[in-house]
DNA sequence: AAAGATAGTATCGATTCGAAACTAATTCCT
DNA sequence: AGGAATTAGTTTCGAATCGATACTATCTTT
């Protein structure tokens, strides 16, 4: 079996399960819409993060967004750090309507995999997100717990480790390390954006 | 990680790379179709079999093959074992097209990976394939290698093998094993087909 | 304080898609 | 053999999607 075919057969695999079209009423590109808001943390549950991760245009998921807000799937909230900025979360109704998401054929299939074989998967599909994000010098969108950023620190009194975002300056509770950050960066790919940034300044 | 977010990570890879938009002038359903036709053997080039593969309806098919055809990338002629049937073959610039594939960025990723992990990789997938298509009581699309209609015979003159398709009574050259057809059937699958309709006429 | 960048929204036109109606050829059923 | 049911493909129509563009508001830089 060659690269292409390999390759094609991921995307076969993704429109298979994408939800063909309307399940419970709502659209791929809504159904889309709601995983994201659901795995994004609060840094990242805005419209220009959802855009960039979706590969389209701000204008295009705005609009997306507005429909899902009216038929009151997410809630709209403005930021009180900055005024330009505009937070989307799930409401109940948002997440049971993903309690019947169409892509949890897929889920179940992976889940029927034998642990070894499950684990060799993510990492291959980890490593090449990256190669291909990497590529066309896009962010890659990845979890706190492997960011760069992540400032781990332990609290004076008792055993527990407190962490926090070294980037945004704002601090992390221990369930928000698996949610998916506009700000991901590895050390590999931050180490080669601080190099850009010393050669330009020079 | 979680079985969903594998899941998400599949889809969000072939979002990546499906070709966000237009690349060379053709649009994301184009390359899909070029892709397709590229791919199946001779009995698959067909407006339907294509409609069932990419999970859409045979009117949505017909209309992104007339468009392919009148721009020069596919031919249409009809068939001369069945009246109704027309077969779509691509053209030389077709095959030039599809050599400037988006979708190769993510080939050429699957191409750096390990020999044994992309293996590995490659049989996760197909074993999904068919789970999420057995899901759902679809087809699921495979190549002729491993199709339990595939009938070998030794021919008596020389070492050379043939190579027949017991379903549609028809040869088989041998680079036409690797194909895709609509008529793929596991042994499995065949077996548990030939087991409703026993219990169906009797 | 002015210039520029960033977050989000609104509008327009082109494309896409799915549903349904339709033609033509084949197969199934007495 | 002859009519009913299926199947292959096409067409048409309306709804939804998307990308480009322009726009407002807020923040940042100088």
């Amino acid at each position: 079996m060659d690269n292409r075919s390999i390759a094609q057969s991921i995307a076969q695999l993704a429109r298979m399960s994408a939800g063909d079209g309307h399940v419970c009423g709502l659209t791929a590109a809504q159904w889309n819409t709601l995983r994201f808001f659901a795995r994004a943390n609060r840094f990242s549950r805005t419209v220009s993060a959802f855009a960039e991760f979706h590969a389209t245009t701000r204008g295009t998921a705005s609009q997306t967004v507005k429909g899902l807000v009216s038929e009151g799937y997410l809630t709209r909230s403005r930021s009180d750090l900055d005024g330009r900025s505009v937070r989307f979360d799930l409401t109940d109704k948002g997440r049971r309507a993903l309690s019947q998401d169409p892509l949890d054929a897929l889920s179940e299939a992976i889940g029927k995999l034998a642990p070894g074989v499950r684990t060799q998967l993510a990492s291959s599909l980890k490593r090449l997100t990256e190669e291909v994000a990497g590529s066309r010098g896009k962010p890659s969108f990845g979890s706190c717990r492997f960011c760069c950023h992540l400032a781990c620190a332990l609290r004076k009194s008792g055993e527990e480790q407190s962490y926090a975002c070294d980037l945004l300056e704002q601090p992390l509770a221990a369930n928000d390390l698996d949610d998916l950050c506009v700000n991901f960066e590895t050390a590999q790919s931050n180490a080669a954006a601080r190099a850009r940034r010393n050669r330009k300044t020079s």
